[in-house]
DNA sequence: ATCGACTGGATACAACGTACACACTGGCGC
DNA sequence: GCGCCAGTGTGTACGTTGTATCCAGTCGAT
């Protein structure tokens, strides 16, 4: 990450991203429009979702946006701004819904949104850092701190709360989107293809013996294949954990 | 991306390319003691660890080991399995004691543990694939699962409980990691000081006034520098919600 | 002694991120 | 009108990366 401050020659160990989001709002003295970071986020994200994170590299960004390898960097000032701007861009289309049904609806609401967002961009769960400070990534805890708030709660709490939540719902569709994109890059279409192909490395590792209580649930499962049921099942779970523990 | 292939196209004649694991139990025929397996993960985690998974390259692999740059490759198919190799093996480390406590106990015990496997080696988040195949891996849920066979659940009762747990593992560990890179890449000491790295950012974040509840936690938390609170408040929670929905 | 599998070394290449210097553009003060 | 200059996009180039490929040495079994 290096430094790239456009107004002054405030020359400063200080956050370069700040004025990022500053030249987003603002959108230039003199608008052009073969590039904006909106085309820029948007064609990054067009390549990930289609050909995978790995995929979205400069020139290939470049081409898509039919421009030279280095002009995207006067918007962004490096790979990684690239890539924060990129998950911004996807946040600011996660619905944030202001049910007022109480703080259970919304999280489990909140919970559902992010784990379809992530499903649809997988690329999502290595691009975004966890409590990244952009705008709309900052949405997330502000909209759950609001649906908290009815309830007497202090800030701590609250924010135990959200952590416990996001925490699971991250980690949660992590373990997922793993699965699917170790799918998707082999060509198993269904659940079955899948133990198919896992089968060698699953017969060697079952061989060995030191998986009994393992081999048991492979025999006896019948929800292997309903990715859903578990990531509702456990946020149910987490949620009554909330309720039980803090007597809301 | 990972697991074993055939480095070439045409695949399994009459051999078919033992995995990685299976070689890695059968030593050699013959046995060199300049490279083995074991000697690269060791090599590889302590670059990992004290210059970040970034600066494991196979070229610096090689210097640390004595070799040339393409030795390693003996022995693991590229750099995919290398880091698998790596995180198979920092999950050797891991200590799988077997307390006779009950499930609850087991499992929160496992929890504490990941946590400390993860922020002794922050790379981890990045490199562990959640439910990768390799053999100290997949000891977790096998004890998981050891644990909670004393009550009657079935099996993908079972396996909900198991994800639900290792989702908030995994995800709030992952937030917490984050966090303690940027602080660690910025030469941030302490929480103060990473709040006012920060400042920047928050103060333009904070006036463009869409984040009112996020400002007030900001002034209102007091336990923001304890992520062990943090951390096991959130997963008594879990906890708390696993026993009441399920009634164990 | 000989063989053949195994190990490690040397060289090479395409692709990557990005630094840097240049050429163009269009709205501003004159 | 005219020039100016900050802001945009281009072209070229460098260092680093993962890894394919070919080669030479080594060792146990024959």
């Amino acid at each position: 990450m290096s430094t790239q401050q456009a107004p002054c020659g405030d020359e400063d160990r200080d956050r370069p991203q700040a004025s990022l989001w500053e030249r987003l709002d603002r959108p230039a003295p003199a608008p052009r429009t073969t590039l904006t970071p909106h085309r820029i986020a948007e064609a990054a994200v067009a390549i990930a979702d289609t050909e995978g994170l790995d995929a979205v590299t400069m020139r290939r960004l470049a081409t898509a946006l039919g421009v030279a390898p280095m002009a995207a960097y006067r918007y962004v000032s490096g790979k990684d701004e690239l890539i924060e701007l990129m998950a911004d861009f996807v946040y600011g289309q996660l619905p944030l819904d202001a049910p007022a049904d109480g703080w259970r609806a919304a999280m489990r609401s909140l919970a559902v949104h992010l784990r379809a967002m992530n499903l649809a961009h997988p690329w999502m769960v290595r691009a975004a850092t966890p409590f990244a400070l952009t705008p709309n990534q900052l949405a997330v805890p502000e909209r759950s701190f609001a649906a908290l708030a009815e309830h007497g709660l202090d800030a701590d709490t609250t924010m135990a709360i959200f952590r416990t939540i996001a925490g699971y719902v991250h980690g949660s569709v992590a373990t997922e989107v793993a699965l699917a994109a170790l799918r998707r890059d082999r060509d198993w279409s269904d659940g079955d293809e899948t133990r198919a192909g896992l089968a060698p490395r699953m017969t060697y590792l079952m061989g060995t013996g030191r998986y009994p209580a393992y081999r048991q649930y492979l025999q006896q499962a019948t929800r292997k294949d309903d990715p859903a049921w578990h990531f509702e099942t456990g946020l149910d779970c987490v949620l009554d954990g909330i309720a039980t523990h803090f007597g809301i």
